[in-house]
DNA sequence: TGCGAACCGTACCGTACGGTACTGATCGGG
DNA sequence: CCCGATCAGTACCGTACGGTACGGTTCGCA
C-alpha cells in the first residue's frame, strides 16, 4: 500500500482528489510565491485536512516533489515527424518550437516552480532542481534534438555535436529573458515580443548551422 | 561626523564595521542559503548585537538590500580603452569577456545573491531582482555594448540594433547554464568548459555579426 | 575623571509554521 | 442495519524566526 503510493507519485498513479489538491497547491504557489504554500493553506484551499496531505505526500517535500511530477505529467511534448522536410519547413518547425520553448518558460506555474526549486537549491542538495531539470528541459530538449537530427539527415543542417547546436539555439532563443522573469520582471508585457524574437533566433541559428547559403 | 566622515565604504554610506557584517552575512548566505540568513545568525557570525542590524539596516529587507549593494560595490568593471581595434584583438577581448561573464556568473556570491532574490521576487514586488538587475546585469551589460560599439566604428561588426547583437552575445555564451547552476548543478565540475564555452560562443557570434568573411 | 554615545550579549515576546493527535461525519459492503 | 475505512476540521505541540528591550562594557572626549 504504502509502497504503490510512493511509486505512484513519482509517476502519476494520483488520485482525482490528490491532483485536485496539487491543482490548488500550484494555484497558491502561483499567487503568492513559497511564503503561501503553507500546509495549512492547501489543506484549506482544497478543502481536505493536514492529516491527509502528510498521509498522501509524506512531509512537505513530498508534497512540493509531487506537484512538480503532476504539472510535468500535464504537460506532454509532441514529436513532430517530419518525414518531409524542406528549408521552409524545418524553419517553420523551429520557429513555432521557439515560440513554445519562450511559452513555456513564461508560463505562471513553470516560473513559480523554477523560483521554488532554486530558492531551495542550497538547501536540499537540488533534489527540486535535478527534478525539475530533467521533467522539464530534458523534454523540449528532446523534441529539439529530434528536430535538428531531423534536419541534419535531410541535408538541412551541419554540426558536429547536436549539443552544442541545441545550445546555441537556446541561447539565441532564450538569451536572458529566462533570467529577468525569473526575477521578477512582468511577463506579460514581454509576450508580445516572443513572436519576433523567436523568428531572429531562428534566423541566426540558420545562420550558423544551415547548409544553404 | 566622524562616523559619516569615516570612509564611506564604496560609494555606500558604510561603516568598515558594516560593511564587515554584510561580508559575514553573505558568508552565510552562500554557506546555507536563505535559511542560514538570520538575524540572529548573522549577529553570532559577525560578533554584533540584532540591535545593531536594525539600527543600521532597518529591518530584514533592508539588509539584504545593503548586501546587494555592497557586493555589486566591490565588483567594478574595467572598460577596455580599444583605440587600436583590428580583427584579433576584438576576438580576444569577445573572449575574455566572454570567460569573466561566465566566471561571474557562476561566482558563489552571484548565485546566492541571485538565489535569494529570485526566491523573494513573489513576495516583495521584484524589488530586489530589480536592483540586482540594475547593478549587476547593467554593469556587465555596458562593458559589452562598448566592446560591440568600437568594433562597430572599427568597421569589424556590423549590427542595427546593439540591443538585439548583445542579447545574442549572451545567450550564445551563458546559454542554460546559468538556470542550471542556479538550480544547482554543482558550479566547480562545469568552470573547466568555460575556456572551449567561451571561444566557441565568440566564433558562433562572429560569424553572425562580424564583417570580415 | 566623569559623561555620553555606541554597542555587545542575551533575554524576551508574539507569531507562524511543520507535523501530530483526536473527534465526528460520510459512505460503501456485508 | 451495522462495520470499518476514509477523511474533514480543529486543536495542539515544539520550534524557530523577526523584532524589541535591557543591563553591562568599551571608548572618545572634554
Amino acid at each position: 500500500m504504502t509502497a504503490a503510493m510512493r511509486e505512484a507519485n513519482a509517476g502519476e498513479g494520483l488520485t482525482e482528489r490528490q491532483g485536485a489538491v496539487l491543482e490548488q497547491a500550484l494555484r497558491l504557489l502561483v499567487d503568492g510565491g513559497e511564503k503561501a504554500l503553507t500546509t495549512a493553506g492547501i489543506a484549506r484551499a482544497a478543502n481536505c485536512s493536514k492529516e491527509s496531505l502528510y498521509k498522501w505526500f509524506g512531509d512537505r517535500d513530498g508534497l512540493i516533489s509531487a506537484m512538480i511530477g503532476f504539472q510535468a505529467s500535464k504537460v506532454r511534448t509532441q514529436d513532430v515527424a517530419a518525414r518531409t522536410l524542406d528549408a521552409g519547413s524545418l524553419r517553420s518547425h523551429l520557429v513555432t518550437f521557439a515560440k513554445d520553448l519562450l511559452e513555456v518558460l513564461a508560463g505562471d506555474v513553470s516560473l513559480a516552480l523554477n523560483r521554488l526549486a532554486i530558492g531551495q537549491a542550497s538547501r536540499d542538495g537540488s533534489k527540486l532542481g535535478h527534478m525539475l531539470q530533467e521533467r522539464g528541459r530534458r523534454q523540449i530538449g528532446r523534441r529539439a534534438a529530434a528536430l535538428l537530427e531531423a534536419g541534419r539527415k535531410a541535408g538541412l543542417l551541419s554540426f558536429d555535436d547536436a549539443e552544442e547546436a541545441y545550445g546555441a539555439l537556446y541561447g539565441l532563443i532564450v538569451s536572458d529573458w529566462h533570467l529577468k522573469m525569473l526575477l521578477g520582471e512582468e511577463a506579460g508585457e514581454m509576450r508580445q515580443g516572443f513572436g519576433r524574437k523567436a523568428e531572429q533566433a531562428v534566423s541566426a541559428f540558420l545562420a550558423l548551422y544551415g547548409t544553404k547559403r
